[in-house]
DNA sequence: CGCATAGTTGACTACGCTCAACCCTGGTGG
DNA sequence: CCACCAGGGTTGAGCGTAGTCAACTATGCG
């Protein structure tokens, strides 16, 4: 029983669900409307935006495949952010009163949420203390340490362009560009083909 | 059915909850420890720290009354960070596997706790949109904002000293006091025995 | 072959950090 | 009761670094 896998759940959920490709700057919800799909992101990239008073758009967050989107459907009434797609993107739609039915009937599709919220937590947890590095090229090689601990590899390939990455660890564009270029001029990394492999990296 | 209140829990929860009273200062768990036990803060305050490499120590989050903390021991294995009492406090300690059990046979509970999560999803949310705005005055001014919101009102009175609001914020004290000032001078807040009202809000 | 976009590099600016001094309050002890 | 001290808060001066604006290159696409 995966949320990820449509298959998996039960019949009168499978029901409910509904699938949606969504091309890259398709707008999949815009704020202050009514909140009533849960989504999780099968394959592609949804970065929730929220506007500013002067017209600027901040992101707040990119979610990737595996990642749920707009948990706040769930409980709340209206979406307090917009989505939109950065790539072209599979998503499952959860309307949000069949998925409270079924989380209250089956105990490991609630499990399975929380799981996921959870996780949601410690990833937002991991990316405010890297905003709590003032140095870029520190924040920079935190964040590229971050990204490959999991894998246990020093070898870490970003799948979007540099500037959505900046922008995630609240750098412009050229200030990450700088600290990629010292970072590697000290030693600390090398680039090629857009892969960044990390050295003597005493991962804290 | 409450998460923190224990009296409202079935019975064989209660059973396995403890509370525990923890003074200012006093050490709740530390990063590495076997992480069993989910609590919710009662009355108080609780900090999660993280220790850089360099000795120094970061704020990651700080919880007060009716938060819940260390979600990840739901399904981690061990503490990623640190939690101390920044005053004295009232915490509910959940074992791990009774609040799991607990979990899968009442709904009711189950739900309550998802809410939690999403909350919590939603504070990390504005934070992080918090530390996109470089400006100090701005951010204090949203910040501010965002505190006076719930209530309606046009009053903050902080409850902690100025100096963990700026940490809270990513700024030093001394930044942090120049915004107050320049927010006062430029007649956007008034500041008086502590508390702070705020004039002309076009709350975005 | 343009055209748009991403990435890089340079020069300059701006703003938050650091260090320092100072004020104020509360608590402690003589 | 006053002297002393500690900590929080404020203010000032100078510095460092990320932002901004700009030009240039490289790549991909119509």
């Amino acid at each position: 029983m995966n949320l990820f896998i449509p298959a998996s759940l039960p019949v009168e959920l499978q029901d409910a669900v509904t699938i949606q490709q969504i091309d890259a700057g398709q707008v999949l919800f815009q704020p202050g409307e009514q909140a009533s799909v849960l989504y999780m992101v099968e394959t592609g990239r949804v970065k929730l935006i929220r506007y500013t008073d002067g017209d600027e758009t901040v992101t707040l967050e990119v979610v990737g495949a595996g990642e749920s989107l707009a948990e706040m459907a769930l409980f709340s009434d209206v979406y307090s952010c917009g989505a939109i797609a950065e790539a072209r993107s599979r998503v499952v739609a959860y309307p949000r009163v069949e998925l409270l039915a079924a989380l209250r009937r089956y105990p490991d599709l609630a499990e399975d949420l929380m799981t996921l919220l959870v996780n949601k937590i410690q990833s937002f947890k991991v990316r405010l203390e890297l905003r709590d590095i003032r140095a870029s090229h520190e924040r920079v090689l935190r964040y590229l340490r971050y990204l490959a601990q999991p894998q246990q590899q020093t070898v870490v390939r970003f799948d979007r362009p540099l500037k959505d990455v900046a922008a995630e660890l609240g750098f412009t564009p050229e200030t990450l560009s700088r600290a990629l270029t010292r970072l590697e001029r000290e030693g600390k990394i090398t680039r090629q083909l857009g892969q960044i492999t990390l050295h003597d990296s005493p991962a804290a």
